[in-house]
DNA sequence: AATATACAGATTGTCTACAATCTTGAATAC
DNA sequence: GTATTCAAGATTGTAGACAATCTGTATATT
């Protein structure tokens, strides 16, 4: 037998955690952001973070990347370095964002209905399921809204998963964050309007039963599109945040 | 006075290239996979990578990391480690990389459409003077390829940085050398069909001209459309590359 | 007092070393 | 001859150190 490594040492991590520290570091950074608690517009140290995760600057950079690749945090260039920023939340950018993510899930959609019947149906009544404990959110008096933003987002998902292939689901996952990060920073919005959007949802369910692809995709670009509106107003009250 | 570092050392790259090596690395890297140097469902080599392009393997390590993001590279799970293969080549993958990157294309140019008559004037006549080189070219007994590549590519992406806001143009130029990967790699049926292809950006900019988002769109997804189902044909001809 | 210069601290970009893990191949047992 | 086990090499993941650059402040000069 191979010399046994020994000395019990069944510290979940040795000296060189040599497993996801990668992966773990942009997971925490990334939630970092989408909750705010790293502030849109302010400063990113890499030494903090990585003394903030309890790990070496290695993979803490790596993960920068990820996100700056992906639109979390942007970079303000000057001749050589590069100094990463939490990215702000603008009007514009969410106007931006809430376009593309639209199209993308009405091209998925769009796919989604175009499943054999029986698929529909079973995809119908998972979302008719998801979308009825929204409307029962709305019953009680006082919704906390951490269960309403996973909620709507197994909905999308849903139809993401059903509908497209991986490079699209990809390129889901890398933009529905984002538009996350918007609703968590302006929580009230949704909650205000959630049976709006509970309507919304069931027009698309509706839609997906009877295996019209264009009434899909117009269902979910609406979908967004009038959620992105909502979003508008609240931003004109609350103001932009991180962009000064 | 702070010790001068003295030494006239003019040599650009000092012992530590303190500059863009990553952004090097990964326009190289990128470089390689889309013009066909590391062919398709090959293994990928850090520190071979890294002798290659004679820099250490932190920023070909990152640059990795950037490319499997933008689904250049994938990477073979085993439990922990993983291992980076360049992206094979098959006939769904550019199935749904032609839809993608046609939607992308679509929403770019219903904006520019939308733009006021002068602008849209002047972006028509630009890509009327690149969609006639692309006309020259076929009358030319022997097309090169290479140019036709860089011409058509033109086109396109004069019409996102016309339409696009910041957060789509980022999305298309991850999104348009992979596309162009297919090109370059079955590049037979672009020549061939390329009159076709002038015909449809002739439509295109008539459109723009018009003032019209829905027909935009409409011919911008149906180049793709079109383009894929030619690519497609080659795929079958000559068979996908890279997935065994 | 205002401006320019030089220095010190902070931060980033890269390199090298090392540990953990995987793969491969050969030797052994059946 | 085939299957199993073990070990050596190959490769990846992380850490830590160093060099280069930037930023802000204090000092000197006019």
């Amino acid at each position: 037998m191979r010399s046994n490594p020994g000395n019990g040492k069944q510290s979940s991590r040795s000296k060189t955690d040599h497993g996801n520290s990668l992966r773990k570091a942009f997971h925490e950074i990334r939630e970092l952001i989408v909750h705010g608690r790293l502030s849109p517009g302010s400063w990113i140290v890499e030494a903090d973070l990585a003394r903030h995760l309890a790990m070496s600057r290695t993979p803490v950079r790596s993960a920068l990347h990820w996100l700056q690749r992906e639109g979390y945090v942007i970079e303000h260039k000057n001749v050589r370095k590069s100094r990463m920023v939490v990215a702000p939340l603008t009007k514009e950018d969410a106007g931006e964002l809430y376009s593309i993510i639209g199209h993308v899930e009405g091209l998925a959609g769009r796919q989604t209905a175009a499943l054999p019947k029986a698929e529909r149906a079973e995809i119908a009544g998972r979302l008719k399921n998801l979308n009825n404990q929204l409307a029962e959110i709305l019953k009680t008096k006082s919704p906390r809204a951490s269960g309403i933003f996973d909620i709507d987002r197994d909905f999308h998902r849903a139809i993401i998963e059903s509908g497209a292939g991986p490079r699209l689901q990809a390129l889901h996952k890398s933009i529905e964050p984002q538009a996350e990060r918007y609703w968590r920073l302006y929580a009230s919005s949704i909650i205000h309007d959630l049976h709006l959007s509970v309507a919304e949802h069931s027009e698309i369910i509706a839609a997906i039963l009877a295996g019209d692809p264009d009434r899909v995709e117009r269902g979910l670009q609406s979908n967004w599109q009038k959620g992105c509106e909502r979003l508008a107003h609240v931003i004109d009250i609350f103001g932009e945040r991180g962009s000064w």
